[in-house]
DNA sequence: TGGCACTAGTTGCGTAACGAGACTCACCTT
DNA sequence: AAGGTGAGTCTCGTTACGCAACTAGTGCCA
């Protein structure tokens, strides 16, 4: 049996992880956003199996996650596309989560603001400007739902 | 031989995917946070085996992401700890992504601020209020780090 | 131009993870 | 007592992953 995909689940969540949500593929992701661009750089940063890494950059190439730079020597380097430097807030999430929660010495890297702060993002309404945490929000269906209708409307 | 751990890459991202990377993790979450407390509930919804669910709200169990409530009939409940629910911004920002990027008929699903807007969170920096989006910030060393200076001081 | 190194893969093989369905077992209903 | 439901376990076949060895295309240097 092949893995079962989740594209049934008319979910953004499903669909976004239908394309990143393999073992590797956030990490290679992050390391791109890091300055890591050429294969063997990634692959020694991450310690990651060389055919892994292959069918994952395929994978992200094909998603348009990143796109190929051709070098003038033959080489060339992997870079974010707009959808893939789009992934800059997922991977800012991630990476709080596991500062709270999994780094009991402190986090190992921080985020500086253009501010001079050393700040922690927060998700912030885009309307009133006020803090977005679960209880201050519910879920309503959208309109690319097609199936039965799953939170009200 | 075993999937790889990441965990000797001092970093909060690889730190969390340790723990809910894995196929189908995340997915389990989200299920929670919908409201789907059963071990069948979330079966059906996700369309998931049976064995793999349980491997996966045992892995969940053990990492403090979700715990049983037991029930007075022997069955139990599967809830959010503090820890799982403070995954909510990580689920936000992935359907967000999957919402401009994967939804050609727009999101099956919309967020409702208690402002009474359909909002579309954004980071935003916890110290000036400003967005906080990837040309803005940059990376530095913290704390948790213990091998060799990465991103600078 | 033969030899060596570097980059970026590809191939083959062994192991681990996953998927489907059958089976178990406890509790509930009638 | 028979049947149904919830929540798993077991078995087995397929897929994904990890490693090491191999290949192919430059670049350099003598």
């Amino acid at each position: 049996m092949k893995r079962s995909s989740v594209a049934h689940l008319e979910c953004s969540i499903a669909r976004s992880l239908e394309l990143v949500g393999e073992w590797w593929s956030l990490l290679v992701v992050r390391e791109v956003f890091f300055g890591h661009h050429r294969f063997e750089e990634m692959r020694e940063e991450l310690g990651i199996s060389r055919n892994i890494l292959t069918d994952r950059l395929n994978t992200l190439v094909e998603g348009e996650v990143l796109h190929r730079v051709p070098l003038e020597n033959g080489h060339h380097e992997y870079h974010l596309t707009a959808k893939g430097a789009d992934l800059y807030e997922v991977l800012v999430a991630i990476m709080q989560w596991g500062d709270r929660w999994n780094s009991p010495d402190g986090p190992p890297t921080v985020l500086v603001h253009s501010c001079g702060e050393h700040a922690k993002p927060h998700l912030a309404c885009d309307k009133c400007g006020e803090d977005m945490t679960g209880p201050t929000t519910r879920l309503i269906d959208g309109p690319g739902r097609k199936g039965p209708a799953k939170h009200g409307s």
